[in-house]
DNA sequence: TGTACATCAGTGAACGCGCGTTCACTGATGTAC
DNA sequence: TGTACATCAGTGAACGCGCGTTCACTGATGTAC
């Protein structure tokens, strides 16, 4: 990534972006290599100077998603954090946010297409696995030093599955109660504070 | 329902059967109506005496789905409720096993569907929002009479969230851990006997 | 600095292929007398 | 009971269309002298 990035380097940089936000938005089924061309200001023919095959694109949208997924989610977590909040009540009110409701598109990718990774090909599910991975490193660095790493696993998984169920459900009392009901859940069995805070 | 099936009913429910099956398999993008067709024994041009569309049998299929998945969890748990059980573990047990764990095409839609849910027509959009409802309708009924919805809600959520991420993970360690993680906390939280009985 | 050439990134037409959908037809089932 | 006809469920070929992929070509960039 050092030095000048040449012409070949930028247009891969932004069908990439372009790939991680389309995965996002219409599922890993839904993407097709001319519309993340096009999205990427490019024309379709040139892609397989970039990547072997869609497939290829796809663990490498994944990779970036999640990255871009977790760096949103950090600074997120950094604000809430300066204004007061624990490490754990602050990941999880930016997870469990509206804007995140709202914002698949820019959002964590493992909420976006939990359900499609079984059917992908192994290079994309080893992807998807490791990013899985990373969401559940995030949650246990927001616990305190030496919490049972189950108790991780088991809040990533409301994480996502309340996400889940709150975007089936819409942008409306039903979803957003979805959301409620997992914040005050998980905050009143892991936060210290229990819900007495904010 | 009631009466003789007509030849056409028997097709028609057997059409629907393979499409429950389909998505649940290779999920809402990924069936054909070919592949139904042929699955029920049928060859595709019949289809649209059966349907006016395939929208029109995903949410078919959806339906039956939910229905089905319903039908075998509540099974297993009056089988485990029969071992001494309580209501909330043995939905719990049974939702977040090895058998549902591999069983995605015969096991719950939601689990399956779930991230694809937010892309779909609404119509199956509709469908799919009431079978949410429902399973968050199952988990209320185990809970204590007048438990706080708000728990029915975060439990599903975490029980949709475990499912999946194990799926993500795979039939190894790691997905089976991500199971007992969820089970344990849901365990610890909601039920009366902790994590002492079994 | 200027010229000639090689390299490179991207273009756009073309390819097979499978999809959802339509439709003329077939063969079986049911009905009328 | 037997015959003639109408109805019905399903068949299989065909349609446009969009997909992933390939490839001959273009125009810009970089290099040699």
């Amino acid at each position: 990534m050092a030095g000048p990035a040449s012409r070949k380097e930028i247009s891969h940089d932004r069908i990439v972006e372009a790939a991680a936000r389309a995965i996002r938005r219409v599922g890993y089924a839904g993407v097709g290599v001319a519309d993340v061309m096009k999205e990427a200001g490019l024309t379709h023919g040139g892609f397989y100077a970039h990547f072997p095959s869609r497939d290829a694109m796809l663990v490498a949208a994944m990779e970036r998603a999640g990255r871009d997924g977790a760096a949103r989610l950090a600074q997120a977590v950094a604000r809430r954090q300066a204004e007061g909040a624990s490490a754990l009540r602050a990941l999880i009110e930016s997870y469990l946010s509206e804007p995140h409701l709202l914002n698949c598109e820019g959002g964590c990718p493992i909420s976006a297409l939990a359900s499609e990774m079984p059917r992908q090909s192994p290079e994309v599910r080893d992807m998807a696995a490791r990013r899985v991975t990373g969401l559940v490193g995030m949650v246990q660095q927001a616990l305190p030093a030496g919490a049972d790493p189950h108790a991780a696993m088991a809040i990533t998984s409301n994480l996502v599955g309340a996400m889940q169920l709150a975007r089936a459900l819409g942008d409306n009392a039903q979803g957003r109660a979805m959301l409620a009901a997992a914040r005050q859940s998980i905050l009143e069995q892991y936060d210290s504070q229990g819900r007495a805070a904010h």
